[in-house]
DNA sequence: AAGCGCATGTAAAAGGTTACATGATTAC
DNA sequence: GTAATCATGTAACCTTTTACATGCGCTT
């Protein structure tokens, strides 16, 4: 339920990849995400650090500053970016927007082609449940039940969604304009 | 970073105040929203459902069927629909689209005026990182790193749910024009 | 005969949450 | 003087993941 749970390794690797952070650095950054992907809290950030240390997947340099308590900057090892590499090139579990978010975050650096790959299987995750959330209900009236609400809430962020990984992949793909159908239109 | 995990059970408990649902009914009904919530495994939902009976917030009833194996329909209980009504009261957490629509579903059956001061609470989280995400990224252009793709992906989900909450909320105070009461410019 | 849908469960290992703990600096 | 920011960490408790385990009926 609570999504895959390593992808959180990942992600601290794709971060640090990009440039060397610290613990705070890192809650820091994903506060802004908090709203999509979630805050992970000290008590399990500070022992995944120390994990990807044991595991040689990352090392820290520690940097004094004048007055203020000392910062641990880590830096993701070889072996690390080894290991991010063979985890990005596999292909990705269906999930959740906060789990798709992670992934991108995550294995930053890909080919456009690796991109198009993760966008289309995130697109043909979303095709099934969208067609159903269209016709399952009929417009905008009736049940304001909890569920209701639900459900359109989901078929807007699924068509949402959609819409963007249209426009990424048209992007993506240099200028290929693929025809919009309706589905992907929908709005709530 | 797993996100509450307690609103599992309080999903579970939503689930079940609606009509009595077996542990396999959750998961078929949960697989269909694995793209947005996420399905639990057996190896956590039945034991789950366990701990709700242990705590005296469902019970269940057989059905034998035929052939079938047996089925085990778990009926909220009045001390569990009291705690939920109890966890519905209680302004939510800040949290993914995933914990939002999970809380949409668990407390279904809330007053318009309850809907609304869950969605305006949603609508304010969203303001903040929406705005910045607005002019982080100028336009489509540019950058197609993975993290770029995720801030602009980031902001079509915002923008999509903000919309679907302006609508929403136009629609709720319209069928039962609410008078703005303290709970509901609490959040702004 | 193989595989899927129905239907429920268990166990070990791993990890997260919550709450606590420290301590200096800056701003109101 | 009170709170917030920077900055890191620990420990008990609980939950999830992953894999295994069962067994019938139906379809290909």
């Amino acid at each position: 339920m609570t999504e895959n749970r390593v992808g959180f390794r990942y992600l601290i690797l794709g971060l640090i990849a990009e440039r060397p952070m610290s613990g705070y650095d890192i809650m820091r950054f994903l506060e802004n995400l908090n709203w999509l992907i979630g805050a992970p809290s000290c008590g399990s950030l500070y022992p995944a650090l120390r994990r990807l240390l044991q595991d040689g997947l990352a090392t820290v340099e520690v940097v004094a500053q004048g007055n203020r308590p000392p910062k641990k900057l880590y830096h993701i090892s070889d072996e690390g970016r080894r290991l991010l590499r063979e985890w990005t090139e596999q292909p990705s579990a269906p999930g959740t927007p906060r789990a798709f978010a992670m992934r991108l975050v995550a294995a930053n650096s890909r080919s456009p082609a690796e991109l198009v790959a993760e966008l289309e299987r995130r697109k043909s995750e979303l095709a099934g449940p969208l067609a159903r959330l269209g016709h399952s209900l009929g417009g905008p009236e009736g049940d304001d039940s909890g569920t209701a609400l639900a459900l359109r809430y989901a078929r807007t962020v699924a068509a949402a969604e959609v819409g963007w990984l249209n426009d990424a992949l048209t992007r993506l793909r240099g200028s290929t304009p693929q025809p919009l159908d309706s589905a992907t239109r929908l709005q709530g």
